[in-house]
DNA sequence: ATTGGAAAGTCAACAAGTCTGACGTAATAA
DNA sequence: TTATTACGTCAGACTTGTTGACTTTCCAAT
């Protein structure tokens, strides 16, 4: 189980960042990184009786408007009944609107109203600001490793949800 | 709020990755990732009874054994009470070893027993196998990226933390 | 040596967010 | 007509987090 230099060291290539103290500071700064990368969101939900997954649902919803229930659990990956608590409070709070589908009647469409997309402006964009603020210290190749580090991370299915997400339809 | 080129763009520098659609992109990058990065030791974990936080307590517990409990709550962010229940379960158990401080009796200094190191070892060679194997997908100059970027995101506080983690005392 | 305060542990109550399981309704598909 | 799908809901449980209040232990300063 030890490994001091890496597995399989190839050639003279350079595997010092195989290390598992090396993985191990990658997990931990992973840790870190993503506790801080809530906080901002966090603080703002707090004061509304809202949570992390009110804000995640705002986000999809967001990033495209008019999908289904389904839709939104599969990019989730929760359950329908936890999703339906806090769907149901959005929607109660008219930041979230629900429409029966137009295709199949069965389906329900979401769309944020002018609060709901007002709300997640303001979540995003101290989570935005963040990120922007990182990129720019790191600088855009470091950026572009950690983009390739992170989606080599994902499973193949959630890697496929990632890559299939639209772009946005209005910038913001 | 509309920023589809960056803000105060240099010279001729390529700034493209702080459009607002990247900046999502790469806060969705972070959302699956960790999800995808936390459900290896998950599993495990459900099988008997443990979460999330007995994980942290005892990757924590085995990079720093004899750590205090005021030292944990520290690096984990949560309540004493929130830990304490955590701590106890994992010390009736038979996982982790309070013992009385040597240097100030009113502290307690948590080791992990070999049961606990047994478990501590089974969870993170998943995550380790899962970061292993996105490093080597990445190569070096990614993975300092994703470092760089990670490091980046932090507060001031919890990236003195980070730093502050001193080296494993055994490999492992 | 006494006292003040810090460190730790404990108890209680609560909330968010997750889960499973079961059931009902409406609409589509076979 | 029947089976299936999409959605919503009710009930019950668990983990993890919170606050607040209280006790015990023990160090350190007066």
């Amino acid at each position: 189980m030890q490994n001091k230099v890496g597995i399989a060291p190839v050639s003279g290539e350079n595997l010092l960042f195989l290390t598992d103290d090396q993985l191990r500071r990658g997990i931990e700064a992973m840790f870190f990184a993503y506790r801080a990368f809530t906080a901002d969101p966090d603080l703002i939900l707090a004061d509304m009786d809202y949570g992390r997954a009110h804000h995640r649902a705002l986000h999809f919803i967001h990033r495209d408007p008019g999908l289904t229930v389904t839709a939104l659990l599969d990019v989730l990956g929760v359950t329908k009944q936890s999703l339906n608590r806090v769907l149901r409070t959005l929607i109660e709070d008219g930041l979230v609107e629900s429409r029966v589908g137009h295709r199949d009647r069965r389906e329900r469409q979401l769309f944020l109203t002018e609060k709901g997309a007002a709300l997640e402006r303001r979540l995003s964009e101290t989570q935005r600001a963040r990120m922007r603020s990182a990129y720019r210290a790191a600088g855009p190749q470091a950026v572009a490793g950690f983009r390739q580090v992170l989606e080599a991370m994902m499973d193949r299915d959630t890697l496929r949800q990632f890559k299939a997400l639209k772009d946005l339809p209005d910038p913001s």
